[in-house]
DNA sequence: GCAAAAGTGTTAGCTATACACCCATGT
DNA sequence: ACATGGGTGTATAGCTAACACTTTTGC
């Protein structure tokens, strides 16, 4: 085993590791973020584990910046994933030979894969921002649409499943949007971004009140230009404002 | 060390362990079950560990079960508690002495104390029906109103503050009650049961509208007799009607 | 000029809220 | 009888939801 991960793993705790749902929003469409594993034909969600010295936020926090190169961005804990049967799906001893000729024949061990209580953060991004980086187990990034997510190793499709419907519940009462766009966006790309999280079409018009009634937004005197037809306007989040309205858990009623 | 003990910290997972925030309802009063540890004087939440070969929420369930004898209650993750400072309010060195004093000088290990993961349950249970038993660690049980919690242990005063503030915000999209409640109740209680869980008066009658038109009561033709005054009607919740609310999540603006 | 996207206001229906009087029961 | 709590309906304000035409721009 490559020595840099046996230290690796034996400096992290070993029942519990941190998986990561990476959204980002690019061409009108909600992405997540994959890595495929080396030598096996199989594509994960980005994890990682827990050094013994460090809380599990800032765990979450590291291993979303070495994925992402990203700090200071929206990440959040929405589930724990502590089933025994997480694998029950997959060929467990296929997978386990492919995982040990990849990464040695001592790289697996009942506690490594057997046991596993996985916390399951989602982060929000700015897509254009990401500089995705491979980890010790993997060597391909990959941006996926929502809709066309393939059966992923372990339980991560469940994962992706149980991290959008804590997008969508915490849609309704708090403000999103300021980590999943570039600082600089329009209202229908806001718009846009709604509506490819709820999975429903929006009034242009009811839409645009309602997101100014809340007064997290500055409309800008310039336009996005460049783009065919008519030059939206660009606005802006109200970093303060919008913050409150993240704290105050103010209902919105999408 | 009892012998019992050590076969249950040496069968459980040790990195990764569950506490329980158990709400109960009584004389108009949210109250959380609280524990009293043996031989020192400190309260904390009912807790427990995960055996090998159980799921976490598989766990959770059996330690309920364990504390109150209830099954089949509204049971549910919160938030997983992973700071690495868990403890940094409390003296740690004379915890520690005290607990060995308690247990035996073998009781305290590093990895049982120094860096442990507490998956945070809540429960909403009814008050009438808990048999409260105490634990390994603990000698005393006692139903705590929500507003009088003493310094308890760790950070267990912290993990009552989120779960409230989950309960809180859970009751703007499913209903409450089922758990917390006896099979049949009045609207009143009804009433003080949301009132106390959201820290605020309501209306009478805008409640009782409002609670009528989700659709999930069932008017008994019975009244509470006993009671001073006017005796009100009895109330039951249509389980199926309830559970598809559940689901569905519908907007419970209160 | 035409196709595609963006800007903009009004109205109707509904829901949330505020509010008051009568009734039943125990003391 | 009276004090206390429970039962019930209505009117208003505010919000949600539905809806169409004009403007800009690239082709």
């Amino acid at each position: 085993m490559d020595p840099g991960l046996r230290i690796y793993l034996e400096s992290t705790l070993k029942e519990v590791s941190i998986d990561c749902v990476i959204f980002g929003f690019h061409a009108g469409e909600l992405k997540v973020l994959l890595l495929k594993w080396k030598g096996i034909d199989g594509w994960s969600l980005p994890g990682g584990r827990i050094y013994l010295e460090e809380s599990v936020n800032e765990a979450a926090v590291r291993i979303l910046q070495e994925r992402t190169g990203l700090k200071e961005i929206f990440l959040q804990q929405f589930y724990t994933f502590g089933s025994n049967d997480r694998y029950k799906n997959m060929d467990v001893e296929a997978l386990v030979k492919k995982l040990e000729w990849a990464f040695g024949s001592d790289f697996y061990d009942e506690k490594y894969i057997k046991r596993n209580v996985s916390l399951g953060y989602m982060a929000l991004v700015e897509f254009e921002q990401v500089v995705a980086t491979p980890d010790w187990y993997t060597d391909e990034c990959m941006w996926c649409e929502i809709s066309a997510v393939p059966k992923l190793l372990f339980d991560h499709n469940e994962m992706i499943e149980v991290a959008l419907k804590a997008l969508r519940r915490q849609l309704s009462y708090q403000p999103i949007g300021y980590n999943l766009l570039p600082e600089k966006f329009t209202m229908p790309e806001l718009q846009r971004l709604y509506e490819t999280i709820l999975g429903k079409q929006l009034d242009r018009r009811n839409f645009q009140k309602l997101m100014l009634s809340y007064d997290i937004l500055e409309k800008l005197p310039e336009k996005r230009t460049g783009g065919a037809f008519k030059a939206p306007f660009l606005y802006r989040f109200d970093k303060e404002k919008y913050d409150r309205a993240m704290q105050e858990e103010i209902l919105f009623a999408v």
